[in-house]
RNA sequence: GCGAAAAUAGCUCAGUUGGUAGAGCGCCACCUUGCCAAGGUGGAGGUCGCGGGUUCGAAUCCCGUUUUUCGCUCCA
């Protein structure tokens, strides 16, 4: 466990120290769950986003992608339930420093009174046996009434305050009930507030004709309000999917655990579109690409599981996650969601648009269920960064620090040393660099020991070192140093370009995985 | 948001009963070496998280605050 912990630490002091991952702001003190991608950060977080994007996109002849705005009209998330589902009135417990939901607390209570109610009617049946009639009794029992008349006085007073906003009578129902902390019994409570998760900004510079919106909590809707447009422009044939990349924002109430929730985090998102009744089967389809897709990366079938949904959120009918062994344990990577035709219908009642597709098959319209498949990009790079960071004993007892990335994802795939600094190795090393930029990114380094310039790649993750030596001003040859194996082949300059675009190339990594 | 702990150079840390800030590594320049980090010389870099108080004097004591870590809580 500690030793977890500490290999955690070991990934987020690396991540700072090699130019991976910043805290915002840093020079003002942070800002809290806010971070920046420094220099080889952003450059693996563009090549995983763009590993995504071809697999979904340049792989799937009915997958298109969009890029909707962060601002939407606020309609939006009172058609999706985000504005409802967002806002949690929150208690704490002075006593336990528990913090629970406030309206849970009391619906729990109205539980109760409804379980009393049913003992009653249990020991009735018992003692009536065969002649008990279960709808007179539910009528006439005092107790039975008296319990859910109370029962309903307290969830539409809730239900009530609620709506109007009254915190306080919220409060003043949990004290007026003694509900007590369900695991201390204490009644000492704070106030109830309000929490709400959807971060608000105005639309307008003048601030009294100014229009409140919300900053996206996901990516989703940008897709689903566009659909249409979407099907009708490019023609698109359900089944289809509609993919997007993007920054979503959260208030969450803690945001911890370096990036892997932060409030500010970027998802990768495809909505699958079908006919009605054939979503379970693409559920099932798309589960399975995803799960290859990870495993095309090669951090170890073993770090993935599926965790199944049993709760469902209101908008689905089947729910799994793709979860990751993070250094703080399985946790939830990517999510495959079965949403139904919640959202469409919803934007359908809201807009007072028709969102219906015309099957030509079918001969009819509909509505189409969506397949939905989410992933945190954040996590997604957690995931390569903690996975990759390695500290190697090598066989003569002393160590090294190596970040063995998947070579499609480095930073930097090659970087191109002189051997020495003098006797016209730079110049035939910059001569490689100049070539072999056309086709990816490289390095150059002359500074300090050979030796010590691959350890130096090796901490960023960088899979090739080519080394240029006296004989490769007779030949033409160099050797090309592996990462991974520090072993070393001798290979013609003229052939570089080839062979590491081989080994970096899309369908090497991608494609014998998908096979 | 509550509770606990922490904050000194890019990193890891030292800093005596309160007396005016150091080391190692890293970084930069030059010289030397040349296939798996740690050769020589020189150099840059810190108002000790921030604000206030006590004191002749605060990195050190007190209060507040910010950030981070852990626990609780929350998590579409």
């Amino acid at each position: 466990m500690s030793q977890q912990e500490d290999l955690f630490k070991k990934v987020v002091a690396h991540a700072k120290e090699y130019g991976f991952i910043f805290a915002s702001s840093e020079i003002y003190d942070g800002l809290s769950a806010v971070y920046d991608y420094g220099q080889n950060g952003s450059a693996l977080k563009n090549n995983i986003r763009q590993y995504w994007w071809r697999s979904m996109v340049q792989l799937h002849q009915n997958i298109v992608g969009v890029d909707a705005a962060i601002l939407m009209h606020p309609t939006t998330w009172k058609a999706s339930g985000h504005v409802d589902a967002f806002n949690d009135p929150l208690i704490d417990n002075k006593d336990s420093k528990k913090r629970y939901r406030a309206d849970v607390l009391i619906e729990d209570y109205a539980e109760k009174l409804e379980q009393k109610a049913q003992k009653e009617i249990a020991k009735a049946q018992k003692r009536f046996g065969e002649s008990f009639d279960l709808a007179q009794f539910e009528a006439t029992n005092d107790r039975v009434l008296r319990y859910r008349a109370q029962q309903k006085t307290i969830l539409s007073r809730m239900a009530k305050s609620l709506e109007n906003e009254d915190l306080t009578d919220v409060k003043a129902l949990i004290e007026e009930l003694e509900i007590a902390d369900p695991d201390t019994g204490s009644k000492n409570w704070t106030d109830v507030r309000q929490f709400n998760l959807m971060f608000g900004t105005k639309l307008g510079a003048s601030a009294d004709s100014a229009m409140d919106l919300y900053l996206r909590p996901e990516t989703a809707q940008g897709i689903f309000v566009n659909y249409l447009n979407v099907q009708k422009t490019g023609r698109m044939k359900i089944p289809f999917g509609i993919a997007q990349t993007g920054k979503a924002f959260r208030n969450e109430i803690v945001a911890r655990q370096f990036i892997f929730r932060m409030r500010e985090f970027e998802q990768m998102e495809m909505q699958f579109f079908v006919r009605p009744g054939e979503e379970m089967q693409w559920y099932e389809y798309w589960k399975e690409t995803r799960l290859k897709w990870h495993l095309s990366l090669g951090l170890g079938a073993e770090n993935y599981r599926f965790h199944d949904h049993e709760k469902l959120a209101h908008y689905a009918n089947a729910a799994a996650d793709i979860e990751f062994n993070f250094p703080f344990g399985f946790k939830e990577l990517e999510g495959i969601h079965s949403r139904t035709d919640f959202d469409l219908k919803q934007h359908e009642a809201f807009s007072g648009k028709k969102l219906q597709y015309f099957d030509p098959e079918l001969g009819e319209s509909y509505v189409p269920y969506v397949v939905e498949t989410s992933i945190g990009l954040d996590r997604m790079f957690l995931a390569v960064l903690s996975h990759s960071l390695q500290e190697e004993t090598l066989t003569d007892g002393s160590s090294r620090t190596v970040l063995k990335l998947p070579s499609i994802l480095a930073p930097v795939k090659a970087a191109i040393l002189p051997l020495v600094k003098k006797d016209g190795l730079p110049e035939l090393a910059q001569e490689i660099v100049e070539s072999l930029r056309w086709d990816m990114p490289v390095t150059y380094d002359e500074k300090d020991a050979v030796g010590r310039r691959y350890r130096r790649q090796d901490a960023v993750g960088t899979p090739y070192c080519i080394t240029v030596d006296h004989q490769s001003l007779e030949d033409r040859t160099v050797t090309i140093r592996h990462r991974d194996s520090m072993e070393q082949e001798r290979i013609l300059i003229a052939e570089l370009s080839q062979k590491m675009q081989e080994a970096n190339s899309f369908k090497h990594w991608l494609g014998s995985a998908l096979a």
